[in-house]
DNA sequence: TACAAGTTTCAGAAATTATTGAAAGTTTTA
DNA sequence: TAAAACTTTCAATAATTTCTGAAACTTGTA
């Protein structure tokens, strides 16, 4: 299989898996593409490889920086803007965890909590207050266990480093 | 706060969030409200309670039963189909872990793997490669820490079990 | 300052996804 | 067996989400 082909592929299943998360499927495939480019690329490139708009490119990519996995990059002696990826598998977790612990993990456990200010007089209200609570740990525990998987990378990785210097 | 209002909270809170990681909102509030329900309820109770027609409740209750979320379950003397949810949040949790295992998570893995035949031949298909190889990785890993965390929570629970014994 | 090059915005169009409701199908009862 | 009670399906419709493209805006250049 070529490289392009490859890339294309990927492409392609990058976007379809995003959209299956609740991630926009041109902001994945735009990720996507940036992640598998060897140098940064301007908002007419992108357009042709995925062939979308210029409204769309800036929209996206736009949402990608605001997420952290992309980043303007100039290009001397030209005006246009370069985008580039962050290339570290680990680090874009990282952010995409930081992101959403942010945006969804907090408010969810801020509701969650407030629900459990259920009048005790209901009969209904001590499972009510059961399950919510068993909601809480349970999302709470999920979050930092993948805190704690991309630390452990870190830490792998810092490891072999060491090992190599010793 | 009233236990139905809090209740109402939740199945609005569950269909949001459920939403917002590609699960239909519909589904997700069927889920939340037979979740906070004290007894199986049937199609008509559910059509009520959530103002949707025959044919949605139907339809997301089937799916919410290839989850192994809900089952029917019959109430002497009455013709009519009852459904309850599963109740103990850590089984809910482990049932939803597979069956996003087995949809997405495997056929992931798959194609990502297909996706290492690249050309070695081609200058960029190094870095491909490690980009690939990396995502797999990951995914791995995540998917089998919220593994190791039920089974956690599995022992803890027989933990305490043999502490009462003891 | 005026023009050119590039970026951003956003109203409307298109595509996708979810929902309804009524007809067809199934099961139970008498 | 027929009718009643209930469930399932799915074409049509509605709601939501995404995308386009051209006008407005911004920035750099001469």
């Amino acid at each position: 299989m070529k490289f392009t082909e490859a890339q294309q592929e990927f492409i392609q299943l990058w976007g379809n898996f995003g959209s299956q998360w609740g991630i926009n499927k041109t902001m994945a495939q735009i990720h996507a593409l940036l992640l598998t480019s060897e140098h940064a690329l301007s908002t007419d490139e992108i357009m042709e490889s995925l062939e979308i708009s210029r409204g769309g490119v800036n929209t996206n990519i736009r949402e990608l920086i605001v997420w952290n996995l992309v980043y303007k990059s100039g290009k001397p002696g030209d005006r246009k803007e370069f985008f580039a990826a962050e290339k570290d598998i680990w680090e874009v977790a990282k952010r995409i965890t930081r992101e959403r612990q942010r945006r969804e993990i907090e408010p969810l456990m801020h509701h969650l909590n407030r629900l459990k200010n259920v009048d005790e007089a209901d009969r209904q209200s001590l499972d009510f207050v059961k399950t919510v609570t068993d909601i809480e740990r349970l999302v709470g525990k999920m979050n930092k266990a993948s805190e704690t998987i991309m630390k452990m990378e870190e830490n792998a990785f810092f490891g072999s480093i060491i090992r190599l210097l010793k």
